[in-house]
DNA sequence: ATTATAACAAAGCGTATGCTTAGATTTATT
DNA sequence: AATAAATCTAAGCATACGCTTTGTTATAAT
C-alpha cells in the first residue's frame, strides 16, 4: 500500500547541502530550500523534521561528499606532505583564476553556529577528527618515505596541519593569493 | 535650539558591537540591539542608518576595541615572538579554565558574511591589514634582539602568522586545548 | 476493483523580521 | 516666555520566517 517518494532522499539531502554552504544556515530560508531541493516544504518536513536536523545531516553529508570529492586523491595509500602542499596550492591557483572560494562548510559553520548548539558541534568535531586523521597517515608516510625526520610528533603536527587548513579556509575567502601561499609555503618548512 | 540626545554614539556602539560578537550578524535582531543598546529602534536607525551600516560600524569599533583590551600588551614596542606565543597560549588556558572563547568576531564573520558584501570585505581587510602589521613589527623586533635568524623573510611570516590565528580563532573555539597547544608549539618551530 | 496508506501541492498558521511613522517631550536659542 | 529643532516613546508597516494543515493523488496490498 501507500505512494511512493518521488525524490530520492539522499540526492535532495546533497542539494540541501550545497545551499547551507554557499549561504549559511541562518541565511539559508525553508523556501530557498523548497526551490534548490525541488521538493514541497511538506516533503522536507517529513524527510527531515526540522530546518536545523536538515542541517546536521547536511553537515554528515559534507564529510561523505568531500571524502569523495575534494579530499579523495589525498585519501589514498602513500600520500605523502608534498602532495598535500600541491594540494592547498590549488586554493591559491584557482582563486588566482577568478574561482570564488566559499570556504569550508564546517569552519564557517564553526564561526556562525551558537557553541550552546551540541548537535552541531558534535557533527564540526566529527569533521575536524575525520580531516585529522587523514593528516596523521600524510605524515606518517613522509615518515616512511624518508622525507621527514622519524622523530616527528605526528599527533602534534596533525593537529598543526588541521590548524593551518583551518587558517586557510578562512584566509583563502580574504586574503590576496600571494599571502595564501605564503602561508602554505612557511607552514611546510617546519618539516624541514 | 533642538534637545540632546539620551545617549553617547560610541558607547551604544561598542555595546552593538558586542551584541554581534555573541550572536553574529544575522543572529542578532534590531529588537535584540534595542535591548542590549539601551536606545530605542528609532534612534538605533537615526544615529546608524540600518542594521547592516551598524554591523559595518561595529567591525571598525571592535578594531579600536581589540586595540586597546585584546592586543594592547603586543602592540607595545619591543614585543617579540616569545610574547606572541605566551598571548596565543592563554587562549587555551583560558579554555581550560571553563572560559567559553567566542572567537573573534572578523574571523566568525568572514564565515558567515556574503563575499558579495563589499562593505563588509573592506572591513574584514582592514582588519587583518592591521593585525598583519603587529605581526610585522613583533617579528622585527626578534630579529632585531637576536631570537631568530635575520635572514627571515618578515612578510611572509607575518602573512603566515596571521594564517595560524585564524586558524586558532576557528580551532579554539572547539579543538580540545592539548591540541591547540599543540598548534601553536608547532607553528612557533618555523623560526627556530 | 476496492481499500488503506503515504506522498503530494498549495494555502495558511502565528510570530519575528528590518524599518517607518506619529505624536509627545526636551532644550539651546532668541 | 516663545520658538524651533532634534530627541524621545510607542505603535505600526509590509514582508519573511519556520512550520502545519487541508484536501487531493498515486500506489501497493487485499
Amino acid at each position: 500500500m501507500s505512494r511512493n517518494k518521488a525524490y530520492n532522499t539522499d540526492d535532495v539531502l546533497e542539494k540541501a547541502m550545497h545551499v547551507f554552504w554557499n549561504n549559511g544556515y541562518e541565511q539559508t530560508s525553508v523556501r530557498l530550500l523548497e526551490k534548490e531541493m525541488g521538493i514541497n516544504q511538506f516533503s522536507i518536513y517529513s524527510s527531515f523534521t526540522s530546518k536545523h536536523n536538515l542541517f546536521v545531516e547536511s553537515l554528515k553529508k559534507y564529510r561523505e561528499y568531500v571524502n569523495i570529492n575534494v579530499y579523495n586523491d589525498l585519501l589514498k595509500p602513500g600520500v605523502r606532505l608534498k602532495d598535500l602542499e600541491i594540494f592547498l596550492n590549488r586554493l591559491a591557483e584557482d582563486k588566482e583564476r577568478g574561482k570564488e572560494y566559499k570556504g569550508c562548510l564546517v569552519v564557517n559553520s564553526t564561526g556562525e553556529i551558537n557553541p550552546t548548539d551540541e548537535e552541531v558541534t558534535v557533527e564540526l568535531n566529527n569533521y575536524y577528527m575525520f580531516i585529522r586523521e587523514m593528516l596523521k597517515k600524510i605524515i606518517s608516510n613522509s615518515i616512511d618515505a624518508g622525507d621527514i625526520s622519524p622523530d616527528t610528533d605526528v599527533d602534534k603536527h596533525s593537529s598543526y596541519l588541521l590548524g593551518v587548513m583551518q587558517g586557510l579556509s578562512v584566509g583563502a575567502k580574504v586574503l590576496p593569493e600571494n599571502q595564501v601561499r605564503d602561508i602554505i609555503q612557511v607552514a611546510f618548512s617546519v618539516f624541514t
